[in-house]
DNA sequence: GGCGTATATGTCGGACTTCTAGGCATTAGA
DNA sequence: TCTAATGCCTAGAAGTCCGACATATACGCC
């Protein structure tokens, strides 16, 4: 039945967040995740399930540009770098988002 | 292959806003799509693909109740008001977007 | 009388996103 | 040895929103 209210997240935005995250410099999926857990201070919980499909999502649209490296614990890990496309949707998609809720805060606070 | 960029909208908040918009008083679905329209300024255009099936969720979940009436033109409309469970339903949905916009706010705003 | 526009409600199918639940493999530590 | 953490992945289900379509009434205009 799905509980709405305890897990109330990421409706659309995964992909600027992701983006976002990416663009502080190549880092593989898995910390992405950690990184957005930590930043959001465990608001933002991104499950594997919807992580890879997205990062797969963002590099087919030429957003993100993916590089086998070895990680810090000496692993093989996917590094994605922001491709120049991927760094212009970012910001249309940050641009975006304050209009977006800007309009929320508009219909929120209006009074009768 | 749809446009993202000229076309961005409610991404899940679409029922939080019809709430608060039915919170104001009774109203009819095709007058909730012009308010909405009219207070954000004609960023939120709500398609009635998209209302009608809205208004029936809502109303399943036992957060708007419908009545048939006489609207200013004279034609009969649907007015829906606020339930009690519905205008609890609509707090919850506010603090949870209020922490939601918070934590993306932290993200967008990181640095380094 | 006939026509177009605004009002008003609705459904259907498709595209898309996210989640749950699983699988696979390696490494570090108890 | 076995468990947890790291690291990648997919498949299927559920849900949301949109575009297109269908229907009907009221009103003004020619």
């Amino acid at each position: 039945m799905m509980d709405k209210d305890k897990k109330e997240f990421l409706k659309g935005t995964l992909d600027m967040l992701i983006l976002k995250i990416v663009a502080f410099g190549p880092i593989h999926g898995y910390a992405i995740s950690q990184r957005m857990k930590e930043i959001s201070k465990d608001f933002f919980q991104v499950h594997q399930g919807s992580l890879y499909p997205a990062l797969h999502r963002l590099e087919d649209r030429g957003w993100l540009e993916p590089e086998w490296k070895e990680s810090e614990t000496g692993r093989e890990a996917k590094f994605y770098k922001l491709t120049r496309k991927g760094r212009k949707q970012l910001g249309n998609e940050m641009e975006s988002w304050a209009r977006m809720s800007d309009a929320v805060k508009t219909i929120l606070g209006a009074v009768e």
